[in-house]
RNA sequence: GGCGGGUUGGCGGAGAGGUUACGCACCGGAUUGCAAAUCCGUGAAGACCGGUUCGAUUCCGGUACCCGCCUCCA
């Protein structure tokens, strides 16, 4: 029976999954705010959860996993971009200005996520579509006794909740202890924190109970998996860094509105990103977007394999030097595979991945894989010390499964741009003519043309392989056919 | 100040209380007109200090350094 163990960050271990429900499997990760293009940062849960998806879509099948990932359309970052444009002069009225900026973000956002392999969720619910929902969950709260009304506020009464603080280890007294907040005086306890906020004729709003206003920053996502996973689901993931306080207060706020729900069953939080060594900020000038490397000529599918390579609950550097190791790898795999038809995926591939989403003993693998296939295609071709009857499995079975293992980890999919191709050209002149070349050198001992043309192809793109059986012209990542008109 | 994560060979990066991780690079050899590609092979580690153990890089404690959270943040 095929298990998966993942790490759960409340309880602090390893878990075996055990869906409350086998035919829908429920997931749900906190998704952006959309503000602005997706950091880098930003991708990595993407790509985790997506590895994720694609798992459980295999073990369970691809119609019974639900995933959710929300849009946070309601913030003040959003309104401050579009109270911006308002103030230059935009005719449009302030909540166009914020609708037609949060389409144009999500609009970036696919794209952007699209590039990385990671496929669609099921559903992506905007925080707008849920008010009333939240309003709903935040009278359910008032009347149980857990939040109350103060100023045109509505805020959660952390006292009420004896376990809040269990998913991040911290006490309430504790981080009291060492706040760093300014308290707001209509606060029963420095820790509350703001279900409902009151909007200002300049601000997005909308009519509630308690005036017009606006949700605080947690509830979204509490009454969004409520609305679509029910009271109990299984996964729950996001950054690290949303472990506190947004996750705990969206356990603390679905747990006594729902009691008769557990809510998540196993929490996950991949750890940051870094850029070389340090962390990723405008100050150091090593902020970029995933648009900024796409730009850049990076292939999305070399930033998934990079953040594959490190296992999710570590922080992660992100190096120059990975991404051209990653692009070298993936070039040799790709070319490999050219025309292969996936299988199935390998045994211990899924079981790698199975263990905690063990991407990086998954990747190892594949490299097992590619080295036997590469073996064996050597015995079935040129022949080799060893035995033909010693193989155990011909080329094209192994070819077969190992496209089929990388696409489970979304790597060399169909829908991913194969960026590693190269323009097409005939060769056949320039090697013929350098074939020719070589024979005259060979006679006369005089090299220098036959290097001139040497240089001049690699100078094109071209890898240039000369040995007995004869000349060879490989096109390699810089290949570039206008070049090669020089050499007419 | 409180809480959490990390520290492995030149670089990246795993698993496992005792057996070669692996990839890339490097070096030696084969091959080549020279190369490239390919093949064969060698070497190299576990931040530091203690403890447990027959034996620890792997478990426990402490120290140092790095990163994150506690305020918007993936």
């Amino acid at each position: 029976m095929v298990e998966i163990r993942l790490h759960d960050s409340r309880t602090r271990r390893k878990v075996a999954l055990a869906p409350l429900d086998p035919t829908n499997v429920r997931m749900y990760v906190c998704g952006p705010t959309v503000y602005d293009r997706a950091h880098l940062g930003n991708a990595r849960p993407v790509v985790v959860f997506d590895t994720l998806y694609r798992l459980l879509r295999h073990v369970y099948g691809a119609d019974h996993v639900t995933y959710v990932r929300n849009f946070t359309d309601v913030d003040d970052k959003i309104n401050a971009a579009a109270q911006a444009l308002k103030a230059s002069g935009d005719p449009r009225s302030l909540e166009e200005l914020i609708a037609a900026r949060s389409d144009e973000t999500i609009g970036w956002y696919h794209a952007d996520m699209d590039a990385l392999g990671a496929l669609r969720p099921d559903l992506e619910p905007r925080a707008t579509a849920y008010i009333a929902p939240m309003i709903a969950m935040i009278e359910t709260l008032i009347a149980r006794g857990h939040a109350y009304e103060a100023e045109g506020h509505v805020l959660f009464d952390v006292r009420s909740y004896p376990a809040y603080g269990a998913l991040s280890g911290r006490s309430v007294d504790d981080m009291i202890a060492g706040a760093r907040v300014e308290v707001a005086p209509y606060k029963r306890d420095p820790m509350d924190f703001v279900l409902w906020k009151p909007s200002g004729p300049d601000l997005p709003g909308w009519d509630s109970p308690w005036g017009r206003g606006r949700p605080g920053w947690h509830i979204e996502c509490s009454a969004m998996s409520h609305e679509l996973l029910g009271p109990s689901f299984d996964i729950h993931g996001g950054g690290i860094d949303l472990q506190f306080p947004h996750h705990e207060n969206e356990i603390a706020q679905s747990c006594c509105a729902h009691p008769e729900g557990g809510f998540a069953g196993i929490w996950m939080h991949n750890e940051m990103l870094l850029v070389e060594g340090k962390k990723m900020s405008k100050s150091l000038g090593n902020f970029f977007t995933v648009r900024d490397l796409l730009d850049q000529g990076v292939p999305g599918e070399v930033i998934r394999f990079v953040f594959l390579s490190t296992h999710y609950s570590k922080p992660m550097d992100w190096t120059a030097e990975k991404a051209a190791q990653a692009e070298a790898t993936l070039r040799k795999w790709r070319g490999a595979l050219t025309g292969v038809a996936p299988s199935a995926p390998d045994d211990m591939v899924v079981v790698s991945l199975e263990d905690d989403l063990n991407t990086h003993n998954a990747i190892r693998q594949l490299h097992g894989l590619y080295d036997r296939l590469d073996l064996v295609r050597k015995v079935e071709n040129y022949g080799h010390p060893l035995d033909r009857a010693q193989l155990v499995e011909p080329g094209a079975v192994i070819e077969a499964r190992f496209l089929a293992s990388a696409q489970l980890l979304g790597l060399l999919t169909p829908d991913m741009v194969d960026w590693a191709s190269v323009p097409f050209a005939d060769l056949s002149g320039p090697t013929a003519r350098l074939t020719a070349l070589r024979a005259d050198a060979m006679a006369t001992k005089d090299f220098s043309a036959v290097d001139a043309m040497k240089a001049a192809l690699v100078a094109a793109g071209l890898e240039v392989r000369m040995s007995k059986a004869g000349v060879e012209l490989v096109p390699g990542a810089g290949f570039d056919p206008a070049k090669l008109e020089s050499l007419k």
